[in-house]
DNA sequence: GCAGAATGACAAG
DNA sequence: TTGTCCTTCTGCG
């Protein structure tokens, strides 16, 4: 689940649940007690997402910084939703880390690799490490581009670099490669600034897909599907899809389906080869050999 | 029932 | 490069 497009997903879902008012916080799983405890009752003032970072601020100059990780889930739900509905308590299932429960909305974090009550100061210190995040309205791509100037590693490895460029993860990474039909192994330093602008402009395009349908849409017949919707509901002509594209049911509008990913010995879609994979830093990393010809 | 994987990141050697 | 952490779900006996 968790590339960029998630943690900024959740921020809007938090906002639109919680901003402006005070939420219960709790552990029920009790290994975020202590923060829990920190938070409960404050009011919530602000989410914002930074690549795969979120940072919730509280009244008081507190901040929840969560990265899910791997594994890491946050469903944040409308109450009348959840089994129990509205006003009655929402049974906990399995490991939650945190919750965050005001009298309409139930959040529930599980598996997380960071939950944390940070001071401003820590949060400006995780931003700093950060890359250039295309989901951030100010970002800038020429930041990302000095780096993989300058480095010989292998372009599919810089581009999971967090300081290098922020959200992008396993499933964009291998998309966004094939997609300008880039050779995951070229060295930063070999890829040329008009290809790494293509890039950025597409990940630009493409992540707020994945915000607004809770899923990550790489291919283009579903991209032409997605902004076609986008735009429907931006000029009010489609009131009823509104709840689907802000995430009310996230993940099952579209057919999962990719160019790449998760496809090894699968035919390309488009010359027909066998889609090729290989560890590469510990995570499966997939491409076409022939499309994605170094040239 | 249990191993193995999974859209991540870090430390240790 | 390997191991470790976090949790849930799948597929295989």
């Amino acid at each position: 689940m968790p590339e960029g497009h998630t943690t900024h997903a959740l921020a809007w879902r938090l906002n639109r649940g919680y901003a402006g008012s005070p939420a219960a916080v709790s552990s029920p799983q009790g290994r975020f007690a202590g923060g829990a405890a920190l938070l409960d009752g404050l009011m919530l003032v602000d989410a914002s997402a930074w690549g795969k970072h979120l940072f919730v601020q509280f009244e008081g100059e507190r901040w929840l910084n969560v990265h899910l990780g791997l594994i890491g889930t946050f469903s944040v739900m409308p109450r009348a939703t959840r089994p129990g509905g509205e006003g009655i308590p929402v049974p906990v299932q399995g490991q939650v880390r945190l919750r965050l429960l005001n009298e309409a909305w139930v959040g529930d974090l599980r598996g997380p690799t960071v939950c944390a009550v940070v001071t401003p100061e820590q949060v400006g210190q995780v931003q700093a490490r950060l890359g250039p995040d295309p989901l951030r309205p100010a970002a800038d791509p020429a930041l990302a581009l000095r780096r993989i100037s300058l480095s010989a590693r292998p372009i599919a490895e810089l581009l999971m670099d967090q300081a290098v460029l922020a959200g992008v993860g396993n499933v964009y990474r291998c998309e966004v490669l094939f997609r300008h039909r880039v050779d995951p192994f070229r060295p930063g330093r070999e890829i040329r600034p008009a290809t790494w602008i293509a890039i950025w402009d597409d990940l630009v395009a493409l992540m707020p897909l994945g915000v607004a349908f809770g899923q990550i849409i790489t291919m283009d017949d579903q991209v032409v599907d997605a902004i076609q919707v986008m735009a429907e509901v931006a000029d009010g002509s489609a009131a009823t899809t509104s709840a689907a594209v802000t995430g009310a049911r996230p993940g099952d509008r579209f057919e999962r389906r990719f160019y790449l990913y998760r496809r090894a010995g699968e035919p390309c879609r488009a010359c027909g080869s066998r889609v090729r994979t290989q560890l590469v830093a510990g995570r499966n990393l997939f491409w076409c050999g022939r499309c994605q010809r170094r040239r």
